[in-house]
DNA sequence: GCCAACGTTGGC
DNA sequence: GCCAACGTTGGC
């Protein structure tokens, strides 16, 4: 299985959002690179929620429950969207600037390319951030 | 609010 | 197909 990040900002759709949905289609991706990484996903993997801009922390889990499909947003029929669940919350959310001093974390791909939507998180990324987030 | 990084667009 | 100009993102 695998994992990845995803970034929204809490005024465009915010965690407590996405937790009231339950679900959500991933939409709105113009992006290739996090378009690619999003095509990539499977059913199942799971993913940090980041909230960019304000608050600058990961606050919880998501899944994807439905794999890439064309996006209806997108009227060039060029890019495409999955669906997430809402899963755990962070009982501490982790902070960005918590992020950039851990030595195992500083080089994590979200952070090199900070205007990438989508990114991978690799096993070890993913297993030191659930402990510094206090979920398992 | 500013600015750096970077992706995209369009002229040649 | 290159590259300058421009727009957008997101951290500070």
């Amino acid at each position: 299985m695998a994992h990845w990040l995803v970034k929204s900002e809490p005024e465009a759709y915010s965690w407590q959002q996405m937790q009231k949905d339950k679900k959500t289609g991933w939409s709105g991706v113009r992006n290739y690179q996090a378009a690619n990484n999003m095509k990539a996903m499977k059913i199942g993997d799971t993913c940090f929620f980041y909230h960019s801009n304000e608050g600058k922390e990961i606050v919880g889990i998501v899944s994807v429950s439905k794999l890439y499909h064309p996006d209806p947003s997108d009227e060039d029929g060029k890019f495409g969207m999955v669906e997430m669940s809402a899963g755990k919350s962070f009982k501490t959310p982790v902070t960005l600037a918590e992020i950039k001093v851990h030595a195992k974390l500083k080089d994590m791909a979200f952070v090199k390319q900070s205007r990438l939507s989508v990114s991978p998180v690799t096993a070890d990324e993913w297993k030191i951030i659930c402990g510094l987030g206090g979920v398992k």
